[in-house]
DNA sequence: GAAAACAGACCGAACGTTCGGTTTGTCTTG
DNA sequence: CAAGACAAACCGAACGTTCGGTCTGTTTTC
């Protein structure tokens, strides 16, 4: 974290294994939520001793911390390349393409790959928990607030809204609320196969008020 | 809950105490958390002493099954007295009214009296805690889908999309979702009285999709 | 007086944390 | 460059707390 030290052969496997568990306890809050994502289950996933758990984060608070920024850097570097593909596509496809199928893709894609993964749901019961946490609520805050300049500012660069830039935040803002809602929406449906229809019929709702941005401005 | 037996004085009293249970447990799920909301704080709570609870539900599943059905009676009354009065209203004001602000006010309504109360952020824990407790997502799974197509009826008597039943139940389903999302998105924005602006720009998009059922039909 | 309502002591399991001891890698010194 | 000093990495046992569940009494209701 702190220590961008020599790459020492110590270091290299000190930072290592801190990734190992920071993993390990991305899927233990998987595939078990925050509560039972105890010392234990990470320490078992990982696959290391507890000692050395212990070592590398003195509490469970630590590990917390560092699980967070592990997932905000993931997530910043996939929302980067995204937006770059994006770009690419409106500077070769231009203003021909097909708008409101564009953005469809690009909430699909947003979608899927933001919250249909183990980091999603990590980060979701991360949330959650942060409701009535206070300490963590203190803790991640300030990343949270940071990491949604971060995501305002891509979107900025390749969408358009008419009403103007912060209007844009509201409307990205509410795609994202939209996208976290589903992963509880689900439990209200017979059948998960329906979300993309709902992500589709969402995107078609949406797509009129936004625009591409033209890439050569 | 299954005992609508004769009214005795005991069975009022005993009925009572499981609402108090039920109240408490709700109120330990907002103020707390699924994982912290336990036996001893839902004991403190409703001021009760640990037999009493264990006497009335010998298990916490029970309790928590209990719980559920609690919030799902509130929550289809308030429904049902919601859509009474949109019914008044339009029936009264008929097709004359600014549907836009019509339906932005139904939005509002329904997001601040389903979701930013006690027992919407209840509902949210339990919801959360069922994607990885198997147990939990037997007990609420067709509960959930009996209150889905409560709602989805309900709201099929008051409005209307051109596209058909099926797509009412979607787009309704989206506004649901967008709800949920609320209560997690929060946690990203800097003052949270920014929500009802989310809100409101949420239902300018959808508005254009959906329309009031003719009350004389 | 029987049964339901209530009260509280008690149990084993799991939790996060603390701690003393061992091993391994790195740096300093002669 | 080899030896010793030192710190980081690693290990597992033990602690106190809290959990849900059980069990034995006491009081209230019928």
């Amino acid at each position: 974290m702190n220590d961008a030290h020599a790459p020492t052969r110590r270091n290299l496997k000190s930072e290592a294994a801190r990734r190992r568990l920071c993993v390990a306890m991305v899927e233990a809050l998987d595939r078990h939520g925050y509560a039972e994502a105890s010392i234990a289950r990470v320490q078992e996933l990982s696959g290391m001793s507890r000692g050395a758990l212990t070592h590398h984060f003195a509490s469970k608070t630590l590990l917390i911390e560092a699980t967070v920024d592990h997932l905000f850097e993931g997530a910043v570097g996939g929302a980067a390349k995204l937006h770059a593909s994006v770009k690419a596509r409106l500077a070769t496809e231009g203003r021909e393409a097909d708008w409101p199928a564009f953005f469809k893709a690009y909430c699909h894609a947003s979608w899927s790959r933001i919250l249909e993964t183990m980091e999603g749901r990590a980060l979701i019961e991360i949330l959650v928990a942060t409701r009535t946490d206070d300490e963590l609520r203190d803790l991640l805050e300030p990343r949270l607030q940071r990491w949604d300049a971060a995501i305002s500012d891509g979107v900025a660069q390749i969408f358009l809204s008419q009403r103007g830039d912060a209007d844009l935040r509201v409307v990205w803002g509410i795609c994202r609320t939209f996208f976290r809602g589903l992963m509880l929406h689900e439990r209200f449906l017979e059948d998960r196969g329906q979300l993309p229809e709902f992500v589709e019929r969402f995107a078609e709702m949406v797509a009129p008020h936004l625009q591409p941005r033209d890439p050569n401005a």
